[in-house]
DNA sequence: TCTGGGGTCCTAGGACCC
DNA sequence: TCTGGGGTCCTAGGACCC
């Protein structure tokens, strides 16, 4: 049996363990930049404020409801995130969970006897509460796909679930596979949630159950869709991931506070964002042999205004993978002086690394210069610092110091877990 | 008159997730 | 004036090899 720990409203939940004066209240989170709303409570949810909705077409709605508002603090979610997945693993073993993001984690609950499932589920649901201050539900179910299913009901109805669902007869399966809505499948996107209801008419769960293993393989993505459907029938074949792999990408890309027109500035940007990349690729002991920049303008020009973003990409092949943040740098800065176009307005830059292999230079190693050897250990060094003071504190002059693109982040809370100064006092 | 088959590697693009 | 960021997996098709 699988189970899907999933934190209620996580980003909220985080900002409300400091502020009891919120506890009682509306709560939306925004994305960067204050763009979206990423998180809401529900009692922000039942005032109508949509999910991933942009926040300038809320306002109103938020302030004459007194919704409380804040910027998007990772650095308090992230060390949240973290007490939570240890937890689960303190439960569950090590060896049995998946950490599938910021806020959810699969569990595996092999040895646990059909009937002691929910008393464990509540066990696990209680531990996370108690020790982290974060609320969770979990759904049980015979596969990854069903867990969900049961996971999204025990949020449906808080009170009669207690955030618990756990999916053991065909009965079972079969009244929750009628409730649940295809596009509210995992899985099921937008495109296909389309395709299902308008051209074959298959508007639940149960439904999409029911249709042929090989129906799904033709129509909905291959093996994909062959695999759905025979998850909504309880065969697991969506099997757990452990994190031993490395990423086979990495991108740093953020949106500006406000649009960029200079070359100076997109150049600091790209610095900034390569320099990003290349901490996450040395924190995985990886070397990247591609280098991806891209940028994304809004040009209007004799038009009216018009959200119409356009997005234009460069990209170089290195002579050999390195990690090294100078080389990289040397790389991508070039592609920008080709992707400027003076008297356009960028809304956003980024850069993707990809070509990913182990690195090689990791180890202090006699075949390589001396001066390479000095630069792994500076590398280090660096990412020591910023490490430990959670910031880019140690940075090329390429990326800039004043920084004026940066992102909006006007509402954010103090990071109190990971700040000292700014750590959570009571008086 | 007749012109193979099997394989790898790479990239672009489409779909999805939170 | 204002709409996030960071990923994954899969397929098709082209280049190239013997």
């Amino acid at each position: 049996m699988f189970a899907i720990v999933d934190c209620n409203s996580f980003y909220c939940s985080c900002e409300r363990l400091f502020k009891p004066a919120i506890w009682n209240k509306p709560v939306v989170v925004l994305s960067n930049n204050d763009g979206c709303i990423v998180s809401r409570t529900d009692e922000a949810k039942k005032l109508g404020v949509g999910m991933a909705a942009p926040y300038y077409q809320n306002k109103e709605l938020i302030e004459e409801n007194d919704v409380a508002v804040f910027s998007s603090n990772y650095n308090l979610y992230g060390d949240l995130s973290m007490r939570v997945m240890d937890t689960l693993r303190y439960l569950a073993g090590e060896e049995n969970v998946e950490v599938y993001s910021v806020d959810e984690a699969f569990l595996k609950l092999e040895h646990i006897p059909i009937d002691q499932l929910e008393p464990a589920a509540l066990h696990i649901k209680e531990t996370v509460e108690q020790w982290t201050g974060i609320k969770v539900s979990v759904g049980v179910a015979p596969s990854k796909v069903l867990s969900k299913v049961a996971n999204r009901l025990s949020k449906k109805s808080k009170v009669a679930t207690n955030c618990i669902m756990v999916l053991r007869t065909e009965e079972e399966i079969q009244q929750a596979l009628f409730k649940t809505p295809v596009n509210d499948i995992w899985g099921v996107g937008g495109r296909y949630a389309y395709k299902l209801k308008e051209q074959y008419g298959i508007y639940d769960a149960w439904q999409l159950r029911n249709m042929p293993v090989e129906w799904g393989k033709k129509n909905l993505g291959g093996v994909v869709g062959e695999r759905l459907i025979k998850e909504l029938n309880g065969t697991p074949c969506i099997e757990m991931k452990y994190p031993l792999e490395n990423k086979k990408m990495i991108a740093t890309t953020r949106m500006f506070g406000k649009p960029v027109t200079e070359l100076k500035f997109l150049k600091e940007a790209v610095a900034t964002y390569t320099s990003r990349a290349a901490e996450k690729l040395r924190r995985q002991s990886s070397a990247a042999k591609f280098i991806d920049v891209f940028v994304v303008t809004n040009d209007y020009e004799g038009k009216q205004y018009q959200y119409d973003p356009q997005s234009k990409h460069k990209y170089i092949t290195l002579p050999y993978a390195t990690s090294f943040t100078n080389e990289l740098l040397h790389y991508a800065l070039p592609l920008v002086d080709k992707l400027y176009k003076p008297g356009s307005r960028y809304l956003k830059a980024g850069v993707m690394l990809g070509g990913i292999v182990p690195d090689e230079s990791i180890q202090g190693n006699l075949f390589l210069s001396p001066a390479k050897n000095t630069r792994r250990t500076l590398m280090e060094a660096v990412d020591n610092i910023n490490f430990s003071q959670r910031d880019d504190v140690v940075k090329y002059v390429s990326s800039g110091l004043t920084r004026n693109w940066k992102m909006r982040q006007e509402m954010r809370s103090g990071r109190y877990t990971t700040r000292w100064e700014e750590l959570f006092e009571v008086h």
